[in-house]
Parts: structure tokens; C-alpha cells; sequence
DNA sequence: GTCGCCACACTAGCATACAAGAATTCTAGC
DNA sequence: GCTAGAATTCTTGTATGCTAGTGTGGCGAC
């Protein structure tokens, strides 16, 4: 996956905790660290050779972006997999995305044309052989492509940051090759449409195409009903605390 | 404004890098501090009578809200208006709220109808007497409460997000009588789709209120040139770095 | 007068030390 | 054996010192 996030907010200059950051925001997306898991900053400081003051510094980040929860003088925690959080983060996904890919269909050129159908034969490639990660990252940049092509590309990192807790169930749940294929066959849809110049067709298909979401989510229930938080267990209700 | 987001993140819990995070947030956001002042974390540590240390992150959280560029060994100032960022944040905003809005017009119930009323009631009281922060707060009240009403609470917490760069922009120029009124006349337009459940008209009446935000960046163009960052400037053109 | 170099003052990044509070564990008393 | 309480050991929050890098001002050579 593309972390240019923070480098860029880094300036080019690579720092310490700029490394762990990225590093810890990678294991826990990717499921290596699993929701509830304990992250002290003295053990993580250890591990990593270094101070805490780095490691700290990370983690106020890593707080900011709704992916750990710092208990003052208590510990910090992986945070759970909201459930509200995910419908919040679906229904900002679903409306930028359709109106992005809306735009893609009326603007997309020739030029853009090659490149999707480019990243659409190497995700094929990718169904049967690919490594997880490839293969997500391949999807990452299907949907990054689109929203270029609309003509927004700094969308793109608000969609990122916002598709953090969901591809942390992405990641969570199995994925066997039958829901690749799925994957690829509909991305194949969101492409004709888009390079046929065909909007509302267009929107269809990525609507459908995202919608394809929840079903994993009720596979993550199934699966690991423990990395879950549901609405009214947590006495505030407020997000990513 | 409510700055709720910081105090969730912190747990109830009151600290000092909390504090100066929304002292500073807040004094940049309404252009006490200007785009380009140096701020030395020595002398905010100073001023406020704390170390370094709960500055410092304050200063990180506040780079990741795109308000601070902290260069390395240089220093840190208070970020540039980036017409980019703001075209960006502007159709960000845009999506999202037609999209909320027409949901609203869909789901008003007369109790929600009554609650909007009192808002632009006091909202029109604000016209003339009120100061520049409790007429932008009754402001925003009324788009928060429209989300709230389309269903989306936790919707306005990326709206706030990013309305920040927005919101400076706002703060930054004159804002006469004449042009509170528009806006409260705007959202009379919009509160009476939404109770009318009519969502067409909603959406119409929330496109044209927020297009009458483009007037304000030339008006800043005008004022405050120095403010802006075009296009182009910045070598990598990223985003808040 | 102008150009180049060097010392200095400043910056933020990181390491370390201390403080305050929460949870656990062990112990003393019953 | 059980319970209450105190000591201990965790946790994060804050303060301070040090390091490396950057920009600038002054001084000297030309």
C-alpha cells in the first residue's frame, strides 16, 4: 500500500518516528496487530531500539487516525473495530466515490483508458498467484486511478485515510480466489463503463461493486466476533478515541 | 466552534499538549495567527509557561490538520492558505453535504423542522448584534444539525475536518451585515426544502449557499495576498506537509 | 566595495529523567 | 480461608539535556 501520507508530511526527511509510525500503522491495517492488543511505549521503544519519545510521538498520530486508543496512565490499546465507524467510513467512501468515478466516466480519455485496462489485466494476473498485499494494493490503485482521472487526485488521500478502518476488516477476513475474481470482474464493469464515457452506468457499477463490503463484515463477525465494537458498549459513543 | 474532537480523542482526560493543541488550533483558525508566522516551540513553550515537550505535540497534531509546516532544523509556521487544499476541501465539503441534505429532506420530521427554525431564529438575532465566532458557531450549527437530521452524526467530524482550511479563509475577511444576511436567507431557502421534503430543492438551495463561498477567496486574494499559496509554488505539491 | 568563509545562534529530533495516577500483588489482620 | 489495605509495578504525561542540521551575521581577504 501507498503510505506517502506521512513522508509527505514529513518533508522528505526521514525521522525516526516517522518510521514507526508508518510501521505500526501498517500492522495494525494489515491485521498483524490485532484489535485490543496492548502497545506500551516502553515495550515498543525496546523493540525498536529507541527512545520513547519517538515511539510517543507516533502514537499521538496513530490516536489521531482512529487506529489506537490511548488510556492516560492506563495503557494503549489497538483499537476495536467500530461498527459505527465502518458504516461512517462506507457511507464517506460511497459518496465520494460516486460522485469521483461520475466525473472519471464523463472526463476519462484515451490515454486513461490504457492505463485502467493496464492495472485491470496485472490485477488479473494477481488473482491466483498474488500475495495478499499485491493483490489490495492492485485494488488500491484501480480506485486511486479513478479518482484522478475524475480530476480530484487529492481525494484520494481523505479516501485513504477514511478506507483505513475498513481495510482493516479487508484484511481481517479470509479471501478465497472466488472473491477476487468478484473483485476483478467488477472493476472490469466500473472501467467499461467509465472509458464507454457512460456516468450512470458508471455509478452503478462502482455502487455495486461497494456495496459488495458487508458481506465481510459479517464474515469478520463470525470469524473474530472479539475484534468488534458495537454501538452502546462504549459509554461516550464518540469516534476514535 | 465545538472543539469536541480533541477532547474525545484525550479520553475526558484534561492535558496540557491538549490545551495548546486547541488554543493554537483555534487562534490559527481565526487568523490570530496569520499563514507564514513562525512558531518556535520554544516560545510557545515559553508563553504558555510549559516545556517543550507537550508543545512539540501539539505541534505534530497540528501538521496532520494540515494547519503547521515543521521544517526540520528550520522551523515551524503557521501553514499557508493553499488554493488547492481549498478547491479540494471545497468539493469535498460539497459531496458530502448535498449528499447529506438530500437525505435530510427525505427523513425531517416536525420536530427536527422545529429545531432548524430555532436555529435560523437565532441566527437571524445574530445579524447585527452578534460577533464574528457566535455568528459563524450559529453557522455551523445548522449544517451540523442538517447532518445530524440526514442520519450521519459522525459525518461532521470530516465535514469540521475539512472545513478547517475553509474556515480560515472565512475568518480572514470582512464580513459586513450584508453578507450574514445572505447566508441566513440561504439557509432559509435550504430549512424550507428540507421541511417541505422536497430534496431536489434542498440540494439546489445547499449548492447555491455553498458556491457563495468563492467570492470570499477573491475577496482574500485582494486582502491578504500574502496568505495564499497558488499552484506550482511548492515543489512537491503535496498536500499539508 | 565585494565576495567568500567561518563562527554563532537558532531550529527541531531524540534520549533521558522525573512525576502522577491506575492496576495488580502481596501481606497483615481477622 | 478470606478480606482489606499497603507497597510495588505498571502505565502515560511532562521536564530537561543533548545532538545534528540550517540560516545568518560578521569578519577577513581580495
Amino acid at each position: 500500500m501507498q503510505e506517502t501520507t506521512t513522508t509527505a508530511l514529513d518533508a522528505g526527511r526521514i525521522t525516526t518516528s516517522g518510521a514507526i509510525l508508518t510501521a505500526l500503522r501498517t500492522r495494525i491495517k494489515q491485521g498483524g496487530l490485532t484489535p485490543g492488543t496492548q502497545l506500551s511505549e516502553n515495550d515498543v521503544a525496546q523493540e525498536m531500539g529507541v527512545s520513547r519519545t519517538p515511539v510517543r510521538e507516533a502514537f499521538i498520530q496513530l490516536r489521531q487516525q482512529g487506529l489506537l486508543r490511548v488510556l492516560p496512565q492506563r495503557g494503549s490499546f489497538v483499537a476495536p473495530i467500530n461498527v459505527t465507524d465502518i458504516e461512517n467510513s462506507y457511507f464517506l467512501r460511497e459518496t465520494l466515490e460516486l460522485r469521483t468515478v461520475e466525473l472519471a466516466a464523463q472526463r476519462c480519455t484515451k490515454a486513461d483508458a490504457a492505463k485502467l485496462e493496464k492495472i485491470i489485466s496485472h490485477q488479473r494476473d494477481l488473482i491466483a498467484s498474488g500475495s495478499r498485499d499485491a493483490f489490495m494494493t492492485a485494488d488500491d490503485a484501480m480506485h486511486r486511478r479513478l479518482v484522478e482521472i475524475g480530476g480530484r487526485p487529492l481525494v484520494w488521500q481523505i479516501v485513504s485515510d477514511v478506507k483505513l478502518q475498513i481495510d482493516r476488516v479487508r484484511y481481517l477476513i479470509a479471501q478465497d480466489t472466488a472473491s477476487r475474481r468478484r473483485i476483478v470482474n467488477d472493476h472490469e464493469r466500473i472501467v467499461s463503463a467509465v472509458i464507454a464515457n457512460d456516468p450512470p452506468a458508471a455509478v452503478e457499477a462502482m455502487r455495486h461493486h461497494l456495496s459488495s463490503f458487508f458481506p465481510n463484515m459479517e464474515k469478520l463477525a463470525a470469524e473474530h466476533p472479539t475484534f468488534l465494537e458495537r454501538p452502546a458498549s462504549g459509554g461516550s459513543g464518540r469516534k476514535r478515541a
